[in-house]
DNA sequence: CCTTATGACCGC
DNA sequence: AAACGCGGTCATAAGG
């Protein structure tokens, strides 16, 4: 179910996946299946019409039977300690807001058009003529068709060639107009999703932008962000700094963030025990550098810039459940290549390699991945007889737990700080949450003990095999705040 | 006119 | 057979 939220309306503290679809989420964690329209049709095996009451009535049918479900497997603790306590944490970050300067993002809007102008007029020259270069069809055309450039080796079976970053960024050294149409992109983007956009959802009552946070939005557990999305503003380029430069705390108050370092491969490392990566969390060590150290059969002190950026690569690959395509692609080396790392990496973290068979075995039996707290996603291509949608499951199978676990570790982190902000009488608040980092504002008389609480709350939310580390910063905006 | 699909790109 | 997991938004293009 998609309700665009007024946006000139501050949300309610009410939040509408309830009860009912909180229980079907922690049983069968689709994001599709948990609206109140399929639990209906689902559960009661009746349509929902429009009228709030019979909603009301159909969900408080659907808990009779949900509940009963979510106890005998066990699930209870986690809908009374985490998604429950959680929903009204979320409420309050919705109606607290954030504020946004929307002085910085106009003088930057005002930059971006004459970049954007002059770009465009750029690729109109090398094309000769004018054309819409937003339409993948149009550019497609004049750059394959007209100008010439070499196709990627998948074009092909009918459909239009893509003109997808990759395919251009191939093509960029030799042919200046690729880069031209990249830059382009990456401007666009900026200005219309985030420097246009934004102003026009801050709320003219609270001079903040007031997100939706979804509960039920990703398979994984983790939140989703909506209208706006807070959990993708830029951050990789210069340009996309500036954006997050504009997110900025009360007047006179700071901005506090704090993330976790490595979640995932922390995770990794407790759930398989594998000693050469317990051992490296253990003794707080670069993990990318002692990936390197162990694939490339050198000393952590011999390891180049170029030999810690593949095993970085690596350690992001074994957390998607990589192929060596995937890494050589990602690299730009051949598959050969990519398949000796991969072999050497699993020679080295051994206990990784039995980790992931042991998963895809126990997913396969029982039609689950299963994070830490037990929350459920069902995975049912394991048996499919295609073999791409199998491959697909069984990366999903490896995923599932770790991005899950990394989601439900998070919102109990988040519970916490929460009720520690209550319990001590603080004004600092909580604001955002993007997956693996929190952003909150505090009056400078808070900031510094606020900054040290959140860290150490995050860190001792529960205690793995290996140390959970986080590091906290402070700053008069986001984009400083480290 | 509104809805939907596609391709692209932003984040973790 | 595709080729690395999870999301959301924008512009274009085509359909109802």
């Amino acid at each position: 179910m998609r309700r665009r939220r007024n946006a000139r309306r501050l949300n309610s503290g009410f939040r509408w996946p309830a009860f009912a679809t909180l229980y079907a989420f922690l049983l069968n964690a689709e994001p599709s299946g948990c609206s109140p329209e399929a639990l209906s049709e689902r559960y009661l095996d009746r349509k929902l019409n429009a009228a709030a009451e019979q909603r009301a009535e159909a969900m408080i049918a659907v808990l009779g039977v949900l509940k009963p479900q979510v106890y005998e497997s066990g699930l209870e603790r986690v809908y009374e300690e985490i998604d429950l306590p959680l929903a009204p944490v979320l409420a309050r970050m919705e109606t607290t807001g954030i504020r946004v300067d929307t002085q910085t993002l106009a003088a930057q809007g005002l930059v971006l058009s004459a970049q954007i102008e002059a770009l465009a007029a750029k690729v109109y020259e090398a094309a000769g003529k004018p054309f819409n270069i937003n339409s993948p069809q149009q550019l497609g055309k004049v750059l394959f068709e007209e100008l010439g450039l070499p196709s990627p080796v998948k074009a092909g079976k009918g459909k239009a060639v893509s003109t997808a970053a990759d395919v251009l960024e191939a093509l960029a050294a030799a042919y200046p107009v690729a880069q031209l149409v990249l830059d382009y992109r990456q401007l666009t983007k900026l200005k219309g999703t985030y420097v246009d956009a934004l102003p026009g959802l801050v709320n003219p009552k609270t001079g903040r932008v007031h997100t939706t946070f979804n509960q039920t939005g990703a398979a994984t557990g983790r939140l989703s962000s909506s209208n706006p999305n807070l959990q993708n503003i830029p951050i990789r380029t210069e340009a996309g700094r500036l954006i997050r430069a504009a997110f900025v705390p009360e007047p006179g108050w700071n901005l506090v963030v704090a993330d976790y370092s490595q979640i995932e491969l922390r995770l990794l490392a407790d759930m398989s025990g594998d000693p050469v990566l317990t051992d490296a969390f253990l003794r707080h060590e670069d993990i990318h550098t002692r990936t390197a150290a162990e694939v490339f059969h050198v000393s952590p002190l011999m390891v180049t810039p170029e030999m810690r950026r593949g095993a970085k690569a690596v350690n992001f690959g074994i957390v998607y459940g990589q192929t060596p395509f995937g890494l050589a692609q990602q690299l730009g080396i051949d598959r050969k290549e990519a398949e000796l790392y991969i072999r050497r990496y699993f020679e080295r973290y051994a206990g990784v390699r039995v980790f992931i068979d042991r998963t895809i075995e126990e997913v396969r039996r029982t039609g689950f991945a299963s994070t830490l707290a037990g929350r459920r996603r069902p995975i049912p291509d394991m048996h499919s007889r295609n073999p791409a949608a199998r491959s697909f499951a069984e990366r999903t199978a490896i995923n599932t737990p770790l991005q899950g676990t990394a989601a439900d570790l998070m919102k109990l982190a988040m519970i916490r700080i929460d009720k520690r902000l209550r319990a001590e009488r603080m004004q600092s608040r909580l604001l955002l949450q993007v997956h693996d980092e929190l952003v909150l504002e505090a009056p400078p008389e808070e900031t510094a003990v606020l900054s040290e609480m959140v860290k150490a709350e995050m860190e001792g939310v529960c205690v793995l095999k290996v140390p959970m580390v986080a590091s906290s910063g402070v700053g008069a905006n986001w984009r400083d705040a480290k």
